[in-house]
RNA sequence: GCCGAUGUAGCUCAGUUGGUUAGAGCAGGGGAAUCAUAAUCCCAAGGUCGUCAGUUCAACUCUGACCGUCGGCACCA
């Protein structure tokens, strides 16, 4: 029976566009399933947007565009973006489509005729004043709101619920059987502990906001995020062929931080739907992060981060190609955990693992053909010596280890084992000294050792495409093969030597992997804004980071036309002393600051979120910028700030609004 | 503060079920070679495996505490 693989990425959340981290999860799935396609099996690769909810309404609305137009567009950036990385799934969907809001449809029901869905409310304190919600811990005596000192009221609002609660045991139970659900194995350790601590049953309909798929029976309601989005992996099989030969996925990867939804809620949907256990997706992958400096890469930390360079995967895949990009993602960083995403390692890793190791192989070894009509030349079984033997099972014995590597699935590994098998045949050249024979004419032997260098090329770059697919078949187009063409149940793995046949006509050419010398080096860290220790300012040590040349980006619609006297009329910006400042017991990014306004009542109290940046000690007697007409802010604990500071800036290394000479407390801002 | 990770050569990381001199790549040092995008190959150097206790005949590998770093949450906008 032909072997299948399904692999899934998260669909992706359009409000924002793609950064590297997002680029890195489907690069994973887009490598293993070139992997598996590679061996013969029938390979699935799903992908797609999320594109639901109340914050892409309310995005929507400030660019005064419909949802679904938003949406649209910003649907497109992501789907234009996996060809220019190589990456190619089978099929990209998204969450406005009908397939998938009927699929959805269809699930609900199911799990409504389970007796799983039931009709609740949610009860919450309403402060009218506020226009928020409050918790009980929250109010003051007598359940008077700490802003306002107003009573709260008590409100509900009708929301379906998903019996999660009914599920604890049924997915303890699946865990135990199936202990690779979860990896890596931690992660699975942590969501067996959050089940085991009790499962609340799930709110999973909205009537506060409509741009979302509608709840079967009772439109009132949408159906909230995860509901609507987890069942995307079944919607894009479903009422298919692919449904029954496909079904359940064999890798989901997921970020650490949806790992819960995925390995808990999802399974329980599936459970309810009337999945049986083993039509539960198999593993439920848990990838680590990128960061940069230690720090997770975020729509916050886009841009020139540290001198490391962009996290713009299309400006990266332009600068270095997308060979290059994918192949650093996956050998640098450990599936599972953590990974250090930095461009001058990315150049590095290139120019040491692909040009000079890879590249370099080929290009030492073509030029011998010359002796051999251009061709492969033919070595008779009796010319070989122990070398060559011990060659080809070297060889044979990195393609199970390459193999079994993918299959774990630890590409890091795969492509070590790969760079290592490309390293011995370095070496294998070295000590064969082919340019030795050529000299002294032992032409039996140089065919020996050449078509030896050749195959082992190939064999390389046969387990180099599932990471590095165009670069794999330029290798090959100058080995005189085609590219790589993978069809099922024909397995393509180099588990056997031999693959280049005698008297294939081969056809140098360019070397297929850039050296990126200094001179290349220089030009891309420009490019990726990289910052290196001579475009580096003195002491940069502890210089607060240099306002970078932001793309000043529209995201944040633009206020419209406003006229002075609207403005002044709108915010009230005053001067004001800081007369003393302290550091809130269990609030790490807070201080509550005493600021002298000049009113008559006296000082006010103002809450900071400015801890990360400021010292208390340091803010005393500063002039600050306070915004003095907005409603008192409760902060929980009894701590209520009456105005903001004005700042920008990272929460670490942010920067209060000041001017340059002092001012009597009060001047108002003009 | 709560929860969770993590701490191995200058850098990035491997170290399987505890067992002789702790590994690789990169960078740096020395040498060989000259087929190759000055790429390659060899050699040496470099680590009290965060700290302190404990279990054990034996711990980088197990247990505990502590310290450092990071993330999530809380809190923040």
């Amino acid at each position: 029976m032909t072997q299948r693989f399904y692999v899934t990425t998260p669909i992706y959340y359009v409000n924002s566009s793609p950064h590297v981290g997002t680029a890195y999860t489907t690069v994973v799935a887009d490598a293993l399933a070139r992997f598996h396609a590679l061996r013969g099996e029938r390979t699935f690769f799903l992908t797609g947007t999320d594109e639901h909810g109340l914050k892409l309404e309310r995005e929507a609305q400030r660019k005064a565009m419909s949802p679904q137009a938003f949406v649209d567009e910003m649907s497109e950036r992501f789907r234009d973006l996996w060809p220019k990385l190589l990456c190619r799934p089978d099929d990209f969907i998204r969450t406005t489509e009908r397939r998938h809001e009927e699929g959805v449809q269809r699930a609900w029901q199911r799990c409504v005729d389970s007796g799983d869905i039931y009709l609740g409310s949610y009860e919450g304190l309403y402060c009218v004043a506020c226009e928020d919600h409050k918790t009980e811990k929250e109010l003051l005596e007598g359940n008077l709101c700490p802003v306002h000192g107003r009573p709260v009221e008590r409100v509900t609002e009708q929301s379906y619920f998903f019996k999660l609660s009914a599920y604890g045991d049924r997915l303890l139970e699946f865990y135990k059987r199936n202990p690779t659900f979860v990896r890596p194995e931690t992660r699975l350790n942590e969501v067996v502990s959050f089940v085991e601590g009790g499962l609340r049953d799930l709110s999973i309909s909205r009537t506060s906001f409509s741009w979302g798929i509608p709840v079967p029976g009772d439109p009132k309601h949408v159906m909230y995020v995860w509901f609507d989005a987890l069942f995307n992996y079944l919607t894009a099989l479903a009422g298919t062929e692919r449904e029954g030969a496909l079904w359940p996925p064999d890798v989901q990867l997921v970020g650490k931080d949806i790992l819960r939804f995925h390995a808990v809620y999802w399974p329980a949907f599936l459970m309810s739907a009337g999945y049986a256990d083993d039509k539960l997706p198999r593993t439920i992958w848990s990838h680590g992060w990128l960061l940069t400096d230690g720090q997770k890469l975020s729509k916050s930390r886009e841009g020139p981060s540290h001198g490391r360079g962009t996290t713009d995967p299309v400006r990266v895949a332009d600068a270095v190609g997308a060979d290059v990009l994918r192949y650093f993602l996956l050998r640098e960083v450990s599936l599972g955990q953590d990974g250090e995403w930095s461009v001058p390692s990315l150049v590095s890793r290139a120019r040491s693992d692909l040009a000079e190791t890879v590249g370099n192989l080929l290009n030492r070894a073509l030029p011998f053909a010359k002796h051999f009509d251009g061709r492969v030349p033919h070595a008779p079984a009796e010319t070989l010596s122990d070398a060559d033997r011990a060659l080809e099972a070297l060889a044979a014995t990195a393609a199970r280890d390459a193999a079994a590597a993918w299959a774990e699935p630890a590409p890091h590994r795969a492509l070590e084992a790969t760079i290592e098998l490309a390293r011995a045949g370095n070496r294998y050249f070295d000590e064969s000294a082919p340019w030795r024979l050529a000299k002294a004419g032992d032409l039996a032997r140089l065919a020996a050792v050449v078509s030896h260098v050749l195959e082992l090329v190939r064999v390389v770059s046969v387990m180099l495409w599932p990471a590095t697919p165009s670069k794999s078949d330029a290798i090959r187009a100058q080995l005189g093969l085609d590219p790589l063409a993978p069809r099922v149940d024909a397995d393509l793995w180099p588990l056997a030597w031999g693959g280049l046949a005698a008297h294939t006509a081969l056809a140098p050419g360019q070397p297929v992997f850039a050296k990126f010398d200094a001179q290349q080096q220089a030009q891309i860290f420009k490019e990726l804004d990289v910052t290196t220790e001579e475009t580096k300012p003195e002491a940069p040590a502890k210089a607060p980071k240099a306002a970078k040349p932001a793309e000043a980006k529209p995201a944040e619609a633009p206020p419209g036309p406003l006229t002075y006297e609207q403005l002044m009329a709108t915010v009230d910006l005053r001067l004001a002393k800081v007369l003393a400042a302290e550091r809130i017991p269990r609030k790490d990014k807070l201080l509550k600051l005493s600021v002298d306004l000049g009113e008559a009542a006296g000082p006010r109290t103002i809450i900071a979120g400015i801890a990360l940046a400021y010292a208390p000690e340091a803010l005393v007697g500063k002039q600050v910028i306070v915004v003095a007409n907005l409603p008192p802010r409760d902060f929980g604990g009894g701590l209520v700030s009456h105005g903001m500071l004005l700042a920008a800036g990272p929460s670490d290394g942010l920067s209060l609004a000041t001017f340059e000479k002092d001012h009597a407390p009060g001047t108002r801002v003009k």
